[in-house]
DNA sequence: CGACTCCTTGACAGCGTTCAACAGTAGTGG
DNA sequence: CCACTACTGTTGAACGCTGTCAAGGAGTCG
């Protein structure tokens, strides 16, 4: 499930805000497709750097309806925010190897008045707030083609816009994020397929080329 | 449209977390019905107190679709998480008195070490955060009874469980912040009405009596 | 009074969900 | 290797929730 490995070794650059944070302040965890890094309601102990693989943060109600608020993609960090306790649940998507350091080592730096490092964590909290608007806005105002759409474009740009766009998450992850059906995300991206926007590689339905960011920049809702 | 009154002079308490920062930090300032406390986009140059009314704030799409992230009420703090420029605009409901501090005096206090204000300022962007995730919840996983059912929750929790709920916000307000139709908050809440779960006090559609908080909190999602 | 906004209600349509069938892939074990 | 199962994804058909359109009542303001 959780594997330690003790401090990374690797000579690989952190490509985060908080790198100058040091080496020494991380140490490395492994966890399997599908393990969770953390609960919610679970007290906040860490935080959490994601070097390979992916992450869903989700909510869920009592029926089982999930709420997945974000995906965290190499790089990203995670649980910064979070206070006392955990406001949502951590999901590996795939096998996914992060870099988890104690919030109180953290604290402690911005206690000392660690400028720099108290400026990434405000930078940190503010995309994070700016992400969850803008998503209250996708959930709020737009329909499952746009929807769809907006998801492209954003994976498209976190991944640095690849020839071949490899999703790690299901059509699930992809309808609970975007506050949808399976079918219907699967009809969305039918659509876009037929207009020859974007083409699947191979036989597998999670690698995606996208043709013509333009046009389906077109189709996006604009501000 | 706005005018500043000077600092103020009234002997209430007030009722936020903010307070130890001392009057002579703030002025006060009233905005009518309607008018911005500030627009999207805009540099963020204060932190707004409510002391009297109410705001919106919400984002806007090119084509008029527009989604309210939150409502203000007496003694809300607005502001504090923006950064370099404000993510929204922020517009009076109805008449509304507000205390204003530069976002400059605010950031002096925390650089100087003032621990006290950075806890307050901490704890109020976690409640921002907070409030946003749960809005993503509900815009994603809620139906539309489930929606009105949790957004009168949430203002008769605010408003301190009053007889008689007053709402300053239209059926349109109530409508861009559940991410509805005006025409289906009306059928909601007519349906609670029906059930005799609420009541309309007089002509006036903006007084609300609940009736039965613990049958409207069945009625609710449950996490 | 007229003009306007706000709100409700009814009729209807359509978008997205639900239900169902099926195909492709991956993993497991004989 | 194949059989079997589980999972994932697509597509079709029908339903229904919610949006759209329309009408009308009630309050407000000049």
């Amino acid at each position: 499930m959780l594997v330690r490995v003790g401090a990374n070794k690797t000579a690989e650059p952190v490509p985060s805000q908080l790198s100058e944070l040091g080496r020494a302040f991380w140490s490395e965890c492994k966890y399997r497709g599908g393990s969770k890094l953390f609960k919610e309601a679970e007290p906040a102990s860490h935080v959490y750097q994601i070097r390979e693989g992916a992450v869903r943060t989700y909510k869920q109600l009592s029926d089982g309806r999930r709420q997945i608020g974000a995906f965290h993609l190499a790089g990203d960090i995670l649980a910064v925010e979070n206070c006392e306790t955990h406001r949502f649940t951590a999901e590996a998507i795939v096998d996914t190897t992060v870099w988890i350091a104690k919030r109180r080592s953290l604290f402690a730096r911005l206690a000392k008045g660690d400028i720099p490092a108290a400026n990434n964590v405000r930078d940190l909290v503010t995309r994070t707030l700016e992400h969850a608007e803008n998503h209250i806005l996708l959930l709020g105002c737009q329909n499952s083609l746009e929807k769809v759409v907006a998801f492209l474009l954003e994976i498209d740009r976190r991944l640095g816009h690849p020839d071949v766009m490899v999703l790690p998450m299901t059509r699930r992850d992809i309808a609970d994020y975007l506050g949808m059906t399976v079918e219907t995300v699967s009809r969305s991206l039918s659509v876009l397929r037929d207009e020859r926007i974007l083409s699947f590689r191979g036989t597998k339905q999670r690698e995606i080329v996208l043709h013509d960011r333009s046009k389906l920049a077109e189709r996006a809702t604009s501000v």
